[in-house]
DNA sequence: GTTGACTCCGAAATCGCTTTCGGTTTAGCG
DNA sequence: CGCTAAACCGAAAGCGATTTCGGAGTCAAC
């Protein structure tokens, strides 16, 4: 028993190959008796159009491609699974495929995407991880290709995207912590050109100035990348500046924890010497000593709405209408706390010089 | 300038369709001179063949499918990222896709598996968490599709399959911990029917036969699931018993992870009064406290083998040749330590108690 | 000047499915 | 009972590539 094909089980019916497809894509012109006839028999021999002939012959490819961020499996890991997740579901809701396409250069990146853009293996794309002028948005705008990005651009009036809105959650979270009484607030920024990275810093600048305090430039240091190690030097850093910081505000959650390690190492305790806060909502940051405070995002929902905008968008809905701004929670757990006074302060540090 | 065709092609160059087809795929009978005028102009006009056409003339996919380990993105994330990249990579270099299909339930995945397998869209698959006596391994033998399992079954001669030696990791563990003068070593298991939790828990307990050892029924615990909450739980019903373990070997890092916090819970200390080892080498496992002793395996470079071995296997290999067993490595961070002699740690806890 | 062996390319079939178009049947209705 | 419209299905033309087969040329050798 073969792979039974169209015309195989259009002999054995007695029918039409024209007919019996019809009848499997619900047609109206197919008599409600034979479409029955044809489903059974269909389910009966096992058959599955060929999704290449059945792709060739609609023009549609019934799939998306998710563009693996550049070099960024390791650093985003979790967020991946979840998002990647999310996207799946979604589209196999609707009975679409995932393809996952990697590169290892920003340029064969680009080249990655014209090329499944051109040959017709998926019918949209989605990306990650946009920069604030970002070449892979131009070429897709240029080629008029269906896409949605996850993070917009400094330009994102006329295509489709979902985003958090991590200058508010960064604003909020400068707020947040002077509302603490804390007046050093420092931040560890993300490396490189990602645009969400200078969101995060605006809000910080934002909300400093919102809570009236004076912007300092050497409390804001960049994590040369978004691992643990990372952030550990920029806390470092920070560490060792003539007046420390009482609190920082990090980049992501992998650079907060890293933090907290430097801040260990210094024999101070994080969330009552000094207050941190992350990005992202790792669910592991539960585990950090003490566990760190953050900022949620929704990312396997993310993943799923962002599937269906890029449905939508190639489904010829204007991408103008698919564009989200989603919130990040703040989600305080230890690591956040009130400004110690800087008496009480003194005598802990007397305590520990003993 | 639209998406240029195999006919437009030909027709700007006054040449036939199958001339110009062939000259791009390198046939023989076709002259050096006009392979290279094709070949240009190809170049020149952007043109990519139309993949679902050639997919289907040839009857080949150039695509091979992963099916995303079932509710499992949230307990193997960062495994999933790095296995991925890894396939993904492998892949590219050839040329061909990967592609991602998820599904909600172990009825769905086999719907899933049987679907891709008879509809063309894939030549190959790729299997995670493969369970004792796997259907899903028993469907595709049946159907005679190429695969590859990442990780092995009971009954695993037949077919290609990458795994670590988790038995011989924890045997070699066991033996580890008895030689740093353990003698209460309890096991955290996982749960469920995979078939690597089982070969994790026989190498314990052969480890502990080989150190000479009895087995005691009641160190060997199983976690409800791989997260941390599981390991923590299942690390307290250790601590509670008459007679504690002084070392646990735990089935994750992510169980490992939860198992100190019961332990700091507890008051002990981890690497000192009780030892703990994980398994998976994540690297956010350097970040415990104290950072966590594991047995490291290399996943992206799995995830490059199998894409490997999938691609003989459909190219024509025998599966039988295509069967590897790697090994993991004791990384020795700080949770494994020489058991506390009885006084030493009396006088400790009189101290801790004070 | 044939013959024969090569080169190199064109013609046409094929892959398996979708979809338009037109032709029978059947049903509805007066 | 006949006529028109609707209901239902068959035939055939693509979709855009690949691949087999055979036929023109070209050139050397006899």
């Amino acid at each position: 028993m073969k792979k039974p094909s169209l015309k195989s089980l259009s002999e054995t019916l007695q029918l039409s190959e024209g007919t019996v497809s019809r009848a499997l894509n619900n047609y109206p012109d197919i008599s409600p008796s034979t479409r029955k006839r044809v489903k059974q028999a269909a389910e009966l021999l096992g058959y599955r159009p060929n999704s290449n002939a059945r792709r060739l012959a609609t023009g549609k490819a019934e799939c998306v491609g998710y563009i693996l961020p550049w070099r960024a499996a390791h650093i985003s890991e979790p967020l991946l699974a979840e998002l990647l997740d999310g996207l799946s579901t979604a589209l196999g809701a609707r009975q679409w495929d995932l393809l996952l396409a990697s590169a290892d250069s920003p340029e064969e990146e680009l080249a990655t995407i014209s090329k499944l853009a051109n040959s017709n293996r998926v019918s949209g794309i989605v990306l990650s991880r946009t920069e604030k002028n970002d070449r892979r948005v131009a070429l897709l705008k240029k080629l008029d290709f269906p896409f949605v990005t996850h993070g917009r651009t400094e330009d994102c009036a006329d295509f489709a995207w979902l985003d958090i809105d991590s200058e508010k959650a960064f604003r909020d979270a400068t707020l947040h912590l002077a509302s603490l009484g804390h007046r050093r607030i420092a931040h560890i920024r993300g490396p490189g050109d990602i645009y969400s990275f200078a969101l995060r810093q605006k809000g910080y600048q934002d909300g400093l100035e919102q809570a009236g305090l004076a912007l300092d430039p050497v409390l804001v240091t960049t994590s040369p990348d978004l691992s643990h190690k990372g952030g550990q030097q920029a806390m470092r850093l920070l560490l060792a500046l003539a007046q420390p910081p009482t609190a920082v505000l990090c980049v992501s959650d992998m650079v907060a924890i890293g933090a907290l390690q430097a801040i260990h190492e210094a024999g101070l305790t994080p969330g009552r010497d000094i207050s941190v806060i992350g990005y992202d909502g790792l669910p592991f940051g539960e585990l950090a000593h003490p566990p760190l405070s953050t900022l949620d995002q929704p990312v396997k929902e993310a993943g799923q709405k962002i599937a269906e905008m890029l449905l939508a968008v190639i489904d010829g809905d204007d991408p103008k209408n698919q564009q989200f701004l989603w919130e990040a929670r703040l989600n305080r757990r230890a690591t956040d706390g009130p400004r110690l006074p800087a008496e009480e302060k003194q005598s802990l540090e007397t305590k520990g010089e003993k």
